[in-house]
DNA sequence: GATAAAATTGAACAGTTGTTTAAAAAAGTT
DNA sequence: AACTTTTTTAAACAACTGTTCAATTTTATC
């Protein structure tokens, strides 16, 4: 008996991609089952169904954003081969990549650390980040005295100079700051820009 | 008949303090009535007798956040006396003052602009901060040749290296790279270090 | 094609949540 | 003190929300 599970992965996969819409858009408190049911187009029994509650549900979102956002720039950051400014060249290309593809991301992730019973924090506990490779030549920088500011301010100037932008897109576009699709060419800029503002900043 | 308002103001007071602790922990959505009347250690009822309803007390603590968020700097920002330097000068130290007095502003604002239905949109809109003079002088040295990037960017990198050191606060801190209290020293570090990059990005 | 398993549906449940109401208590006014 | 207004309270309402259940339909297996 029991055959497997994955015949119809359709409708499940419908539910998971209504979930990452609805969830993202809208936050977890303010999501209701019936939001999610209605944009997969599927009983609400089913979400329940498939995945057994409206907190499972989310969990799965919430571990795919985070896997999205954290494992990749781990692997770079760990990466012994690679030096300090190629370390952060590449995360910054990564990053800018991937919020451009999903732009929500950060006001997502923001909202749950506050909003969600630390739903991120259990995720980003595996969080390598911030004890990586790269975190280790900051610091062996410092000591060096080759460094002359605090390691840490460095990772949040390479955080906050990729996301932030992100944040503020809709107050940017709303003021008619950015103007359509310019916003894009901004990022691609940032590509460039960021690596090098960072350099001035180890110097 | 109908004294005006103004007699017992300790409970309406009371109730606004305990909205603003809940809401900005919790987000808007998240956030019962009940918790801000327990939060408040009045009677359910009051809250509706002295705000209509939950949304408009939260219109007020909002309202209040973008207020301090916002109007104080433009005010720097539009003042044609400063120069870009010391704009920019001015407006992280009272960044920084107000959000080590306020850590959970940036989580609350970013929470609202998803989750809340553009309530920061509708005070954000009086945002002069995008067509202030900075904005302005910054343009113009762009046009002087003597800014090699979009004003824009100046602006993002500005409010990122500000902001988000407090977004990144908790996984700061639960990653152990932040001891207790070292946060509160490394923010008084970017009083004179955000001016300092920002001073090597414009030339 | 008969049988069993899995998927889908509609309805209902139980708990929550914002709000209202009517009555009581407190404060203010004459 | 009598009376009015304001404030406070407890209870209840009505709508909402996550979840479950029983019945039905669909799909797979022999």
């Amino acid at each position: 008996m029991a055959v497997k599970k994955e015949q119809d992965a359709s409708t499940e996969e419908r539910i998971l991609a209504a979930a990452r819409i609805v969830f993202t858009r809208k936050g977890f408190a303010a999501t209701k089952v019936r939001d999610i049911a209605a944009e997969a187009d599927i009983n609400l029994s089913l979400v329940n169904y498939y995945f057994r509650s409206k907190e499972k549900l989310f969990e799965v979102v919430m571990a795919e954003a985070v896997q999205k956002l954290v494992f990749e720039i781990a692997t770079i950051f760990n990466d012994t081969q690679l030096g300090i400014p190629e370390k952060i060249t590449r995360a910054v290309n990564y990053y800018i990549d991937l919020l451009l593809e999903n732009p929500d991301f950060p006001l997502f992730l923001v909202n749950e650390i506050i909003t969600g019973d630390d739903m991120f924090t259990r995720f980003a506990q595996q969080n390598t980040l911030f004890q990586s490779d790269l975190i280790r030549q900051l610091f062996a920088m410092k000591e060096e005295g080759k460094l002359s500011v605090h390691p840490v301010h460095v990772m949040m100037n390479v955080i906050g100079l990729v996301v932030m932008p992100f944040l503020a897109r809709p107050i940017l576009e709303r003021n008619a700051l950015v103007k359509d699709g310019e916003f894009v060419k901004l990022m691609n800029e940032r590509r460039t820009l960021i690596p090098l503002w960072l350099k001035g900043m180890l110097g």
